[in-house]
DNA sequence: ATCGGTGCAAAGCCTTTGCAAAGGT
DNA sequence: ACCTTTGCAAAGGCTTTGCACCGAT
């Protein structure tokens, strides 16, 4: 689908107030966050910042390899973490609206598509409550 | 996060050619599309037909029962497909691009999410090369 | 002094909505 | 007749892009 336009992923990449707030936001929180949530985040130490800034920070650290987009069916924005989790599928809570990670491989390890499909990756989304919300009831 | 705001899911949704032509869409192809798919399909028998109209019959249809949405990660836009499948997941094919649906759950039985969390449902994609893809290679 | 980065506003893309005309029942 | 449905165009929501200024190296 990207067909990769311009993504000259050997440039330079400079280091400003903005992409280190960014960062350090993935540093303190430890899942998938939406790019407004990532902005408001990132005001608490650079307020002037611009959420088109924003956009092109996750673009880059994605192509970078640094973060890795969360895609959620039930949600409709695309999420971004960090990329130096290990493989592992992710959970929505329907109360909270929070998707957590959660370690493991929930997938079989046999015959999973029909003959002749060539399957090279996967990916899980479980719904339902999560821990603190069902404590809560 | 849809709060059903006015679908009175109970009027009478008139019978109209429109409407006739997606469901018969659906009834050819037996794979998960998108809007502007079934609106060109349904084309070819209603030719003034409107993408508005297609949106909202989709919308309708999802409300009714008779088609799901079907939210593939990878891709941009929604789809969708006859509701009276069984329990299935999707294949997603990087060749062609096309969804499609393949019996059977590739899902563990046991411990899937961290004790304390209660899964309601779960979701299954994998990519991959298509059969058709896979052979023409 | 360069040339990438930033903020703002405008543009894009898909989907939804407003409205007057058309069509079912 | 009554009231849903349609088609068109405009509006929305999220993301990307154009552009002039700012700032890191």
């Amino acid at each position: 689908m990207n067909t990769a336009k311009k993504s000259s992923v050997s440039s330079t990449l400079r280091r400003t107030r903005q992409r280190d707030a960014i960062r350090d936001v993935f540093h303190r929180e430890h899942r998938p966050l939406r790019a407004e949530e990532v902005c408001a985040l990132a005001k608490q130490v650079v307020p002037g910042i611009g959420l088109a800034t924003v956009y092109r920070a996750l673009k880059q650290l994605v192509e970078r390899g640094e973060l890795t987009e969360v895609r959620v069916p039930e949600l409709d924005n695309v999420l971004y973490e960090s990329a130096d989790k290990g493989h592992h599928h992710h959970f929505c809570c329907r109360r909270c609206e929070r998707i957590l990670d959660f370690d493991g491989c929930a997938m079989k390890t046999g015959p999973l598509a029909p003959p002749g499909f060539v399957v090279e990756s996967h990916e899980v989304y479980l719904y339902g409550v999560c821990a603190d919300c069902a404590a809560a009831l």
